[in-house]
DNA sequence: GGATAATCGAGACGGTACGTCAAGTCTTCTT
DNA sequence: AAGAAGACTTGACGTACCGTCTCGATTATCC
C-alpha cells in the first residue's frame, strides 16, 4: 500500500550524491570548479543518476546545503531583542567567514543568471530566518522594546543588508565588532526612545 | 619617442571588442552565456587579440562597463544631505534597474570565486562612490546637519547595503518608494536630534 | 501436464512484440536507429520481459521477420528449371527491393560482428531456400536439362551471390531484366550442351 | 604562396589518428566496439580534432584502411584471362580472409543503414577494382580469348559476387580451391568455344 | 631601406565537461 | 512464476568553449 509501483528511488544513492556534492564543493570552495563528473565518481553513482533527480550542479548544491545550514543559525528569545539580534546576527557572520562561505558566495553568484536558482535560494534559506526576525520584532514591539510603526521589512532590510553587501560586494571584514558597530549605529532608529519609556 | 617598434595595439580593434563585448553581454543577459569566441566573431577579432590584451571574459566586460557605468551615478551637493542622498541612491536604484542589471548582477556573482575580479569591480565601481558618499557626509557633519561622531563605515554599509541585499539576495522590489523607506527608517539615527540643533 | 508453476507466459505480450518491432524496424529503415525500449513502448510491455525471451534486438527482429520473409518465396517446379529458377530469382530481388530490404540489409550488416546473428539469419533465412535450390538442380539434372556432374554449391552461388553482391555492396540496380541477363550469361555454362542433347 | 590563412593542419595529428584507428579496429575485429575516444586517446589527438575532419568513426576507418587496402590486391596481366583471374580472385580471398575481414565485414554492414559510408566504399574499394577487371576482359576478348559480344557488367558481378556472398551471407569457407571451382564452371560461359578457335 | 619586432586575422589544437542516450540489470509491487 | 513500472550502472556519444599555438600578412621603429 502507499507505495508506487517500480522499482523506488535509491535512498543510499541520493545521501551519496548530496554528502559528496557538500564535500567537493567545500573542497573547491565554488562551484565553478564543481563537476557533476566528480560528484558522480565520488558517490559511487552515474551520471545520470543525478541529472534524473537534479537538473544541474546547482540545484543539486542547494539540496545538498539546505539542510546543513539552516539549522545552524537559530533565533534566541532572551527577551531583549537588541541581545537577541546582536546573537543571530554573529551566527549570520559565522557562516559567511566558515569554511562554507565559498559555497554560499558562488550560489548567490551563479543565481544571478538563473532565476529558478535565486528563488530556491530565497526561499530555503532566507525567507525563513526573515520571518523568524519578523517575529522577534513584532515581539518586542508588543513588549514595548521597539517603536511602534516600525516598517518590520525596511529594519529587516537594514540590518541585514550590510553583512550581505559586505560579503558580497565590498568584501570588507566581517566579524563580532562590525554586528557591534551596526547595532549602535542603528538603535536610536528602531528602539523607544528613552523619554517615552 | 615613447613608442616601442613594432606594430603598434590596433585602437579599431580594442574599441571593437569592446563594444562588441557590451552588446553581446546585455544582449545574454550575464555572463554565462557570453563567449569569448562570440566576441572575438562579433568585433571582427581574432580570439588570441582578445587574450593577449584581457585575461579573461570577465576582466573584458569589466572593461567593457566602466567606462559606462560609472558617470551614470554623480552624487549632487545641494546643501541638504538627505535630499542627495535620495538623488543618489535613487541614481543607484535606477542602474541597478536598468538592462544592465543583469550584467552588474553577474559581474558581483562570478567575483565570488575570482578574487581579482572583485578586487577590479571594487575598485572600479564602488569605492569611487563610496568616498563621494563619505565627503558628503563629512560636509554635512560640519553643516550641523548630522549628529557628532558617527561611523561614516557603517552609514554607508547601512545607506547602500540594503540596496545591494535587494539586489543580490531576496531580489525584492527596488523603487524610489523604497529608498524613501530606508531614508526614513535611519534618518533619526544620523541627523542631529531636534533638541540640539 | 507439461505446465510448469507459475505464471505462465503471456501470448499477448510475445505477439504484441514481435508486432511492434517489426513495424518500428521498418518504420526506421534498420537496425541501428531502433531501440528495444521503444518497442517496450509501442508494445504496452516492459523491458525486462523483452529480455527475458531474447538475448538483444537483433534477435528479436530476427525472430520478428522470420514468419513474414520467409514463406514469401516459393520454389514453382513446372519442369523447366530456367523458367523456375527465373521466377525464384524474381522473387529474392522482390524481396531485396521492397520495404524490408532495409532491414533485411541492417541485419546482414549487424551480423558481420555478431557470430550468433549469423548463423540464425543462415539457418532461417538462408539454409532453406538453398536447399529447394539443390533440389531442383538434381530434378533436372535427372531430366537431363543440366549437365551431369556440375558443383551443385557453385551454381547456386553463382546464381544467387551476384545478387546479394549488388544489394549489399555495388549496390546497383536489381530487377528483373538483370536476372535475365544473369541466367541468359550462365546458362551455357550449366545446361546440357545442344549436342547431347 | 598557395597557402591559406590560419595554422595549417597537423599532419602529425591526421597520420596518428589514421595509424591508432587502423589498430583500434584490427584489435577490436570490427567498427561496433570501436570508439572515438579510444582512437583519441591512442592518437595523442583531442576528439575535438577527430570530429572536426570526420563525420564519425566509420568514415574515419575508410579512410584509415583506403591506402592500405587498395595497393594490396593488383591485378596482373600475363596474356591468360583465366590466370589473371585465378590470382586476382585469390588476391581478394586473401583480404576477406585476413586480420581485417573483420573490418570490411563490418564497414559494408555499417554501410547498410549509412548511404553515404556505402558510397564511399564504393568508390573507394570497390570501382577501382571493377575497371581493372573490365579492362582485362576487353583486353581478353580483343586477343580473342572471350566470346565476344558478352555482358562485362554481368560477368564481373558472377564472379566476384559469390566470393562476397560466402563472406558476407552464407559464412561459407573461401580459399584457393573455391576459386578454382568457380572457373572450371564459369568458364564454359565467358570463354571463346573451341571449335571457333 | 632592410632588418627587427610586435600585432593582427585566421583557424587548428589539446583539453575538460557538458548533458543526452540507449543498453542491459535490478528491485518492487501486482497479477 | 511472470509481468509492468521504473530506477540504476555503464559507457559512449557529439558539442561547446576554453585558452594556446602556429601560420602568413601587416605595420611600425631602429640601424
Amino acid at each position: 500500500m502507499g507505495s508506487r509501483p517500480g522499482r523506488p528511488r535509491s535512498e543510499r544513492a541520493r545521501l551519496a550524491v548530496l554528502e559528496a556534492a557538500r564535500a567537493l564543493v567545500v573542497r573547491n570552495g565554488g562551484l565553478t570548479r564543481l563537476t557533476v563528473e566528480a560528484v558522480a565518481a565520488a558517490a559511487g553513482v552515474s551520471k545520470a543518476t543525478i541529472y534524473r533527480w537534479w537538473p544541474g550542479k546547482e540545484a543539486l548544491v542547494v539540496d545538498a546545503f539546505a539542510a546543513v545550514i539552516v539549522p545552524e543559525v537559530i533565533f534566541p528569545d532572551t527577551g531583549s531583542l537588541r541581545d537577541d539580534l546582536r546573537v543571530q546576527m554573529q551566527g549570520v557572520v559565522a557562516v559567511l567567514t566558515s569554511p562554507m562561505s565559498g559555497v554560499i558566495a558562488s550560489l548567490i553568484g551563479a543565481s544571478q543568471d538563473r532565476p529558478g536558482l535565486a528563488t530556491a535560494i530565497s526561499e530555503r534559506f532566507i525567507a525563513g530566518r526573515r520571518a523568524e526576525v519578523a517575529d522577534a520584532l513584532r515581539r518586542a514591539t508588543e513588549r514595548g522594546e521597539l517603536r511602534a510603526g516600525l516598517d518590520f521589512e525596511a529594519v529587516i532590510d537594514v540590518l541585514y543588508g550590510p553583512l550581505w553587501y559586505r560579503f558580497l560586494v565590498t568584501r570588507g571584514q566581517l566579524d563580532a565588532a562590525y554586528v557591534e558597530r551596526l547595532l549602535a549605529l542603528l538603535w536610536p532608529a528602531v528602539a523607544t526612545p528613552p523619554e517615552l519609556r
